[in-house]
DNA sequence: TGCCGATTCATTTTT
DNA sequence: TGAATCGGCA
């Protein structure tokens, strides 16, 4: 888990310009890059105009690995070191905590300890700290829950039960994703009232469930995801006050992926921006006042590429960037276009994709390095062919000298792992998944999060209920609703009906367990405090200690003999220590400060960077991050672009630009990998080449195996590709009729025939193979690559055994690595080539 | 109340 | 394919 460094003090009144603040701005030979001109050593021109440039508002269009976070830290540094101004002073946005970290150290780097005090944080961190400060203000308190996505839709959940609003049609994600885009647009209840058609049932159904899903988040002390930026706004529109604190504290506001803001994000920045009114600023203020008395607007940096806006279905606008100039008539604008990441080919490819997107302004990243290695490209008979070429290439790249944490495996969905990791696992590439189910959206450990929140936010109800009955106590869904009667009925907290439990007619047993759960959370909730004897309040894990025994959460997984409840168990262990962990590095850190950064990491957060592992993860996730080796894997239509995005306005589009974003991150191979079929839910479907790679010009692309080389029943190729004769190869070995020479026998893989030119020059000398493939005899084959595993943790190989693979056919052990569970075997198999096996897993025997 | 099997259902991306 | 919900029975 990455942690948040603790809140520093905070108090906006003591936070007084520094001296070199009233120097004239915009005068970028002012001393500071004079005396420090290493802040400004090795940028170019751009890039030190971005650095330096003062003034109201500046844009910063950055083509993808143009050396934004470089130029954004430099110019924070700058404002720094120049005494322009002090670090608290400071609020940079940025879009993850992984990211923001980064920012803070460099910055650190640069000017020590002069950093302290700044404010690096994302959007919902920085609303997070803000409105734990005010949350009194508004009728909520400084201990208030954050409920993720799954929370928030088991709250929709109940409130479409309750309103029998599935009869008209309305599902549960239909309405939270409904709930959530109308919140992004600030539009709350009564503005959907407004617009809304009040004749209209479902309008009216919908209007009721809105409102009622505002009313219990209130009622429970808590907010989603969008009300964090949300309610931000809000607090800051109804309290001038309160936002011309903000308004005085920040002067210098910088932004980082721009592109992705939403409109609630936007009126954020707007707000927080806006010059402070006379009647708000303090009478003995040192700062900078304008002729009326007031002080004007903090500074604003932007750093965005419009091409890589891939947010848009959670409300990211594209505008926000495109008419900043409009919103910001004075705004400076520069452009990175010089890209120092990725070699010429990787870029041509990239420039070509994008340039199939027309509403865009035309900008063209280059390189002064040379053209590099040609992409890869490989086309699979399935998604497990597919893996498998992925996990060989993965090896052969190893084994010339790439480490595995700099190789990165993408995909477009989160389904495409299974394949992916069945095979990786078997083929012992050690890898890390990012992102996907997290180890804090697991059931077991959902639940412990649910006794913390609740601990720390009694009013919390949606928590209380989820962990009455878990472990199991007794208490199904009869007591629930009569407890929840009751605190409705009696205008209590669902918690206060518990306590009285005893007045309510249970049975003894019912009564007994509810009294027991609520005397625990209580006591839980008091040890939190301070102790009366002067002892400091229990630590976190003290707290979870204490509620994992006192809830026999533990011992109930225990005790059942499922194999899965074992598991569980091992989970839950391993949040106490991390709870444990945590108290060990914030001495000073609450629950509330702990629950907050668990809601609050995001998937980015989790690459540990000193793994040595090759990282899995979306699309979306890899925004913003760089690896030498790139592997691109379902390069196919109706999964990139996915199938779904054809019916929405600017979708085509915005899965180009995701498809650009995965091109673009690499930054000296990159491989491009597509199955002719997919295993989807069950049943296996065709799947056809994406037209985004038509959009790459051939010479580009080094196809190892082409999707004409791999097409199956009576060899015709697609269409579309036999229309544009895209595929280079022409004939080539495609059309090779399905079942002859050894197809679909014990198969193997090979690389199948290449043109003559190609086998001469290109890949085998330009790429890195283990090789073996090289000369075994060509041979076809269908879905041979299965994914089968075992249960080998018997088998003992040495040097020079055969063995038979499920999927590769017979083979004889080259070298054993690695020892005991992790134990690898190289192995040379008769037709399919060299490749590494865990022994433990791999579907092979001794023959 | 809770457990079991049966059935149905949905699978884009995420702070 | 697997998660999630449902219905019937103990």
């Amino acid at each position: 888990m990455t942690l948040l460094p603790p809140v520093p003090g905070f108090d906006a009144d003591t936070a007084r310009p520094p001296i070199g603040a009233t120097r004239p701005m915009g005068d970028p030979s002012a001393e500071p890059f004079g005396e420090r001109s290493s802040l400004l050593d090795g940028l170019n021109p751009q890039q030190r105009e971005a650095v330096t440039y003062r003034g109201p508002a500046l844009l910063i269009l950055a083509g993808a690995g143009s050396g934004k976070t470089r130029v954004l830290t430099h110019r924070i540094a700058g404002l720094l070191a120049a005494r322009e101004a002090w670090p608290s002073q400071i609020l940079a946005i940025t879009f993850t905590n992984k990211a923001a970290a980064e920012m803070r150290e460099r910055i650190a780097g640069i000017v020590g300890q002069a950093s302290d005090g700044m404010w690096v944080s994302t959007f919902h961190s920085a609303c997070v700290r803000i409105l734990r400060r005010e949350a009194e203000a508004f009728g909520f308190t400084s201990s208030f829950t954050i409920y993720d996505s799954a929370d928030s839709k088991a709250l929709v959940r109940r409130i479409v039960k309750q309103s029998e609003a599935d009869v008209l049609g309305f599902t549960v994600g239909g309405v939270q994703s409904r709930i959530s885009k109308l919140k992004n647009e600030l539009i709350d209840p009564d503005g959907f009232a407004r617009q809304s058609n009040a004749s209209d049932p479902r309008d009216a159904m919908f209007l009721e469930m809105y409102r009622r899903y505002v009313r219990e988040l209130q009622r429970a002390n808590a907010f989603d995801f969008d009300d964090l930026i949300g309610q931000t706004v809000w607090l800051f529109r109804a309290f001038p006050d309160i936002a011309a604190k903000y308004q005085r504290r920040f002067r210098h506001v910088l932004v980082d992926e721009y592109q992705d803001t939403n409109h609630a994000q936007y009126a954020l920045i707007r707000e927080l921006t806006r010059g402070v009114e006379p009647q708000h600023v303090p009478a003995d203020t040192r700062m900078e006042v304008d002729a009326t008395g007031g002080i004007p607007g903090a500074s604003l940096t932007v750093v965005g590429d419009s091409d890589q806006s891939i947010y848009a279905f959670r409300g990211a606008d594209i505008r926000n960037i495109t008419e900043f100039e409009r919103d910001f008539p004075s705004a400076r604008v520069i452009m990175l276009e010089q890209n120092y990441r990725s070699t010429g080919n990787i870029l041509d490819a990239a420039n070509a994709v994008i340039r199939n997107n027309f509403d865009r302004h035309d900008k063209k990243l280059w390189s002064a390095d040379g053209p590099g290695t040609k992409i890869t490209g490989f086309t699979g008979y399935s998604g497990h062919d597919e893996a498998q070429f992925v996990a060989d290439e993965i090896h052969a790249l190893h084994d010339s000298g790439v480490s595995f944490r700099d190789m990165a495996v993408f995909y477009r969905t989160n389904a495409q792992t299974r394949a992916l990791e069945e095979i990786l696992i078997r083929s012992a590439v050690p890898y890390r998944l990012i992102g996907g189910t997290k180890f804090y959206e697991r059931a077991e450990i959902k639940d412990l999060l649910a006794y913390l929140m609740t601990t720390a936010n009694p009013a919390d109800e949606l928590s209380t209920r989820r962990i009455l009955n878990s472990p199991k106590r007794g208490l199904g869904p009869a007591t629930e609703t009569a407890l929840w009667d009751y605190a409705q009925k009696h205008d209590v907290t669902f918690r206060e009906a518990m306590r009285r439990a005893s007045e309510l007619g249970f049975g003894p047993k019912a009564t007994r367990s509810i009294t027991e759960l609520a005397k625990l959370l209580d006591e839980a909730s008091a040890a939190l405090q301070p102790q009366p004897g002067g002892g400091p309040g229990a630590t976190v894990g003290e707290t979870v200690q204490r509620l994992v025994q006192g809830s026999a959460y533990l011992e109930a997984l225990m005790k059942t003999g499922n194999p899965q409840d074992e598991a569980r168990a091992e989970n839950v262990e391993e949040f106490v220590n991390v709870a444990k962990e945590y108290d060990k590095t914030h001495p000073d850190g609450s629950l509330v400060e702990f629950l907050t950064e668990v809601a609050l990491v995001a998937a980015a957060d989790e690459i540990d960077d000193e793994s040595g592992a090759v990282s899995l993860m979306t699309l979306h996730t890899a925004k913003g991050l760089e690896y030498d080796a790139v592997f691109i894997t379902g390069v196919e239509e109706d999964l990139l672009p996915h199938r779904i995005s054809a019916g929405e306005p600017g979708g085509p589009a915005e899965e180009r630009r995701l498809f650009y974003v995965g091109i673009t991150r690499a930054r000296k191979r990159l491989y491009l990998t597509l199955a002719m079929s997919r295993a989807q839910f069950g049943e296996t479907a065709v799947a056809m080449p994406s037209r985004f790679l038509q959009e790459i010009p051939g010479e580009l692309i080094e196809w190892r195996q082409s999707p004409g080389d791999v097409t199956s029943r009576g060899g015709s190729r697609p269409r579309a590709l036999n229309a544009t004769g895209a595929w280079q190869g022409g004939d080539g070995g495609g059309r090779r009729p399905v079942g002859s020479e050894g197809y679909g026998t014990a198969g193997g893989y090979s690389r199948v025939t290449m043109r003559p030119s190609e086998a001469s020059g290109g890949a085998a000398s330009a790429t890195p193979t283990s090789g073996a493939a090289r000369g075994a005899p060509k041979r076809s084959w269908g879905n041979a690559i299965t994914g089968a595993v075992r249960d080998n943790s018997g088998l003992v190989l040495e040097r020079g055994d055969r063995i038979r693979h499920t999927d590769f056919g017979e083979g004889t052990v080259r070298a054993i690595l690695g020892s005991e569970a992790k134990r690898i075997a190289e192995v040379d198999f008769d037709s399919a080539g060299r490749k590494k096996l865990l022994i433990k897993l791999a579907p092979i025997e001794k023959v």
